[in-house]
DNA sequence: TCCAGGGGCGCG
DNA sequence: AAAGCGCGCCCCTGGA
């Protein structure tokens, strides 16, 4: 069943109870609709939640526009219903392609930007590209404005009523019911998760963190200077360029420049680059780049900015990828650096559980694809060295980097030298990426197994192909139709791959966060805000890899219930076929100390 | 003074 | 242009 909230023009709360089939639900008794005061919203959520049988799916225009105000208050949901992101997947299916939420025009709810978290209405022009440079005022990563449980704000989207309708009719009409069902609870428990995950925060450790600067850079500068290790690089390396002290290391043109007078004969500044290259100065700008780029990144305003009362919280962005993957907004969450790992610290009494899948992409494509040859390879625990088993490639490196060629459209070097072999052993789940790739070299659309579908390519590329037509077209013009062409293709062949992958992790991460919340409350633990405050809980999401922060006595259950998750989002996905999961799982006090 | 874009690198 | 997918975010530059 789900229960509607709607905003009322007074300011009140409407909730409505709809079957899952769209019609009023039957067991009428204490049903129809319930108007509420926001400030009583949690308490009534709370009572629904503990008095229903099965868990009602809790339906809203943006979860982070109602859950977040929820989470303060202590009050954990189940499940969920976004309509924002089921929209925007029915809104591109495929498998929904017919409906008429799909073929209606454009309307406000295609207009409606993401709520950040804490419920503070988007607002765009108050987001502003950093003002200050790094020299003169320091590094400054913009929090996020907002904060705390704002009322939701006035501008009401259409009637979640009439919304979920055409959604729940859109599903029911498609030719994939089922999937599109388990595709839209798996987004939106996502969306539950990312946001208990910001509630919950990361625990980081600034007194850690600092440590490792100052080891690294030397102690914090004061504002306007570099770092002490930074500025004794920067001095070699104009000693080796003979170079003024005026030159800037920071500054590409310059930098350039005193190379090129100094014959060191590179074309760019690339890390790669400057590795081909023997010089003396290529020693010292390495070094500098790499401690810059920490300095910059994640260094003393990094973790002012981002940390506060021992949690580092970021912005997911559910679906923020084009293929299904989350993004994030703030803080780099997705890319923190290994270097800084060290300071993600399980508070006293608590552990880290650490679970990464292994090769998930493959053998998601084994379960795509249907292929029984390459999901035996996987068997193993290391599909890798299954896929040499079979006798397909002679090493494990190889097999690597053929199958990341396969699903990235290399071509070139050891990765294209050995897809023929790849080819011929697993036909099945090279056919599939191959198809993927041709239709999108034709500009045509693909879908994930679930039934998300890639978008069509955009104007500019119509226009590189059609203008390589005629006799006329310059030569060039069919360069840029084959190279478009081709870069769309490995699009398309990506998209199916890492789209189906993030499914399956959101069908993990539901799971787990469901098994987490069944777990004993520690009655000695305290970690964090309710209503996590003595339970295991997740607290970062990265692709294909999670953490739990858990009290120390349920380690060992917390390892067995997220692997157990991984059997579970493996059979939601594809059933009986037997491709396998398996995740490394490690309980440690620093995320450092994971793999 | 503002801001889009280039170059670069972190993560999966 | 590394050899190919997806991101966020840093700095600096240079034109408006």
């Amino acid at each position: 069943m789900h229960v509607v909230l709607a905003r009322e023009p007074a300011g009140t709360v409407r909730l409505v109870r709809v079957a899952d089939d769209g019609g009023t639900p039957d067991d009428a008794g204490a049903s129809g609709p319930q108007v509420v005061a926001p400030d009583d919203l949690p308490a009534v959520v709370q009572d629904v939640e503990a008095s229903s049988a099965a868990p009602p799916r809790w339906t809203w225009e943006d979860t982070n526009r109602w859950y977040p105000a929820l989470l303060t208050a202590g009050v954990r949901v189940e499940r969920g219903h976004d309509l924002r992101l089921a929209r925007r997947i029915l809104r591109s299916s495929v498998l929904a392609a017919g409906s008429a939420l799909a073929t209606g025009a454009p309307d406000d709810w295609d207009a409606m930007t993401p709520t950040p978290p804490g419920g503070a209405p988007a607002t765009s022009a108050l987001r502003r590209p950093q003002e200050e440079s790094l020299f003169d005022l320091g590094t400054a990563p913009r929090p996020r404005a907002g904060g705390g449980a704002a009322a939701p704000s006035s501008d009401a989207p259409p009637d979640p009523l009439v919304e979920l309708g055409a959604q729940t009719a859109a599903v029911a009409g498609s030719t994939g019911p089922g999937r599109l069902r388990l595709l839209l609870a798996a987004e939106s428990a996502g969306a539950l998760a990312a946001a208990e995950m910001h509630h919950a925060g990361l625990p980081w450790r600034t007194d850690v963190h600092d440590a490792i600067l100052t080891e690294v850079l030397g102690p914090r500068p004061v504002e306007g200077r570099r770092p002490e290790k930074l500025e004794a690089l920067a001095v070699r390396i104009r000693a080796a360029l003979d170079a003024p002290a005026t030159l800037n290391p920071d500054s590409h043109p310059d930098l350039l420049r005193a190379m090129e007078y100094a014959g060191v004969g590179a074309r760019s500044l690339r890390k790669w680059e400057l590795e081909k290259i023997d010089h003396p100065v290529v020693a010292p700008l390495l070094e500098y780049k790499n401690l810059y780029r920490l300095y910059t990144a994640n260094g003393w305003s990094w973790l002012e900015h981002w940390v506060r009362d021992g949690r580092f919280r970021t912005d997911y962005v559910v679906g923020g990828v084009v293929t299904g993957r989350w993004s994030s907004s703030g803080g780099g969450a997705l890319q923190l650096p290994r270097s800084v790992r060290r300071s993600v610290q399980a508070d006293p009494g608590w552990v880290l559980v650490v679970a990464d899948a292994a090769q998930l992409e493959p053998r998601v494509l084994a379960g795509l694809a249907a292929d029984e040859t390459m999901a035996a390879a996987g068997a193993g625990g290391d599909l890798y060295a299954g896929i040499v088993a079979t006798g397909a490639v002679p090493t494990r490196e190889l097999a690597k980097v053929g199958m990341l060629g396969a699903m990235y459209g290399g071509t070139t070097g050891a990765s294209g030298q050995v897809l023929p072999r790849l080819s011929r052993a697993f036909p099945r789940a090279m056919g599939l990426v191959e198809d993927a790739a041709r239709t999108g070299e034709r500009g045509g659309v693909v879908s994930t197994w679930l039934g998300r579908t890639s978008p069509p390519p955009g104007q500019a590329w119509d226009a590189a192909q059609s203008g390589a037509l005629g006799d006329g077209a310059a030569p060039d013009a069919a360069t840029l139709a084959r190279s478009s062409a081709r870069s769309w293709g490995r699009f398309t062949r990506n998209f199916v791959v890492q789209g189906t992958a993030a499914e399956w992790a959101l069908c993990w991460i539901a799971s787990i966060r469901r098994r987490l919340w069944d777990l004993p409350a520690a009655a000695d633990a305290n970690s964090g805000p309710a209503p996590f405050a003595d339970r295991a809980h997740l607290v970062f999401f990265l692709h294909d890899e999670v953490v739990v922060h858990a009290p120390a006595a349920l380690a060992e259950e917390v390892a067995h219930q997220v692997r157990e998750a991984a059997v579970e989002a493996g059979r939601l996905l594809f059933g009986d076929f037997p491709v396998s999961f398996p995740l490394t799982v490690a309980a440690v006090d620093s995320y450092a100390d994971a793999k």
